[in-house]
DNA sequence: TAAAAATACTCCATAGGTATTTTAT
DNA sequence: ATAAAATACCTATGGAGTATTTTTA
């Protein structure tokens, strides 16, 4: 069916008269008759009859008008729900993130966005870095937020995120507590190492490569950052953990940070994405409200 | 919105390709593009993406075809109900009938029609012909069923539709019945007349101017045909009545009809509609029904 | 006579055609 | 080498414009 013609006719219907739809429509009232004689003629039916000097619908016209109303209505439904995804209202978002900011920076993020967004679909992925970028290259996500020192590839995009710092934590009762000390004394205490492929570790482990120290006793391995953190608050050991992370356990004082001289430890926060990629109005609505809302540092 | 370059789209993605909607279509493959690149340019998001020697929709795509389904299906819809108007499925008649048609033809015809075209709506106007012209020339009547001698007027289309019989009937223990007898004989009877403006009572009367004999019994004046039937069925007096007015009573034995000489009465019964006029489908239908189901004198 | 619609014509925007190039298997 | 899409260019239909006539209150 011609929409524009049935346009037209449902203005005429609307004005009342041929005359009144040009006006509404603004084009000229001859261009209307045609458009009219077309559908007219498309229909196999007429759709006005001649009444005084102006025109009246038939009752073939009624019928035609009723279901035009539906149409349009149908449209303006489309329209919306189009305009809704081009606004980002809805649409669906991939993210991945690495664990660490999985666990203390996106249940943040995401309940924030979802207060302004709450019709968009978040599915979030975790992970390591390396699977971060698999998945991202293999356009499985949208984008990751990643903490990293590693260099990451050249077709990734990388916004920085915040820099997460680093203390060096024990019991709250140890002597090393709230004291200053140097890297070396740190590594003749009990160290609580994460697995391998853990930043944090590698870290460590770089550090004790660039000072040419090596742990002195044999150091417990454990997989997750908050099992650490555990161990050290239940009084054993020491080990490296994100401010994020130890904030609760220093607020109930069962944690004790020892300050070590000439070393301030941050870690990048990132967000990733793929170069060249195109995001949808949801997904870039996301990226902003992650950066928008991370630059405290 | 441009449905004519949605409806394209909609095949590149039914049939998945560019070349397979062409196909389809019957258009070349590079109107399908540009008709596709159009509609990008107008929603403001690009649908497909390049995979492979092909083309994949893209997470708007995917969110303007769903709604373009919907939309042709609103469009159907419309068509559909247009068609069923435009078949005379659906549609309203409003039919004129005087008193004996409205009685005797009008209800059979009705039942008969909906049968075949339940979703109809029929209104039934009824009084007579005076009032059945007037309405019609007034277009608020489709057409008239009319039993009338007078002529009508030009404006009017007549169709002949049935010879409606009129016998003179007596009682079925009166001295006439089955009984030949000449006119000259009955106006010595009890005779029932109708009102003023029936049809039968104008009848008599020319009958009477003609054949130069006045009623010599004051008679009896009634409104209805029904009570001037069942007054003659109940054993007083004669009137003139039409065949299928009396068919009941004949059958149970009640009236008797008396042969009158020389006098074969009938009265045509008439599809009238309004000259130049153009029907609707149903009416149409309706019409071609009726002269159909008449045409056994 | 004035207001509305229809008619006659002219023009140009654009949908669609053909030929060709680009891209990826 | 081949299949698919994109690009370039051309053509023609039809939608919209102006000017004018017809119709009716």
């Amino acid at each position: 069916m011609n929409l524009n013609a049935l346009r037209h006719f449902v203005s005429v219907v609307k004005t009342g008269s041929v005359t009144g739809a040009a006006r509404e429509l603004h084009i000229s009232q001859p261009a209307i008759s045609m458009q009219i004689k077309n559908l007219e003629k498309e229909l196999g039916h007429t759709l006005f009859k001649a009444r005084g000097r102006g025109i009246e619908l038939t009752e073939a016209g009624e019928v035609v008008y009723q279901q035009a109303v539906k149409l349009f209505l149908a449209e303006e439904e489309a329209e919306r729900i189009i305009e809704q995804y081009t606004s980002g209202v809805t649409g669906n978002i991939r993210v991945f993130a690495t664990n660490f900011p999985a666990s203390y920076l996106m249940p943040g993020w995401i309940a924030g966005f979802k207060q302004l967004y709450p019709e968009t679909g978040i599915q979030i992925f975790s992970g390591n870095t390396k699977s971060a970028l698999d998945k991202l290259m293999k356009n499985e996500i949208d984008f990751a937020v990643i903490a990293s020192h590693s260099s990451l590839p050249d077709e990734a995009d990388i916004v920085h995120l915040l820099d997460d710092e680093l203390f060096f934590i024990v019991p709250w009762n140890h002597p090393l507590a709230s004291k200053r000390a140097e890297f070396e004394d740190l590594m003749e205490e009990d160290f609580i190492l994460r697995g391998e492929g853990s930043s944090t570790r590698a870290l460590v482990e770089s550090l004790c490569q660039i000072k040419q120290v090596q742990l002195q006793r044999t150091p417990v391995q454990v997989e997750r950052l908050e099992e650490a953190i555990g161990i050290v608050a239940s009084g054993y050991g020491i080990t490296l953990a994100p401010r994020l992370a130890i904030s609760p356990y220093m607020d109930r004082g069962l944690l004790s940070v020892v300050k070590v001289n000439d070393l301030y430890l941050t870690r990048r926060i990132k967000l990733c994405k793929k170069k060249g990629n195109h995001f949808s109005p949801a997904v870039k609505n996301f990226m902003n409200y992650i950066v928008n809302n991370s630059h405290k540092s």
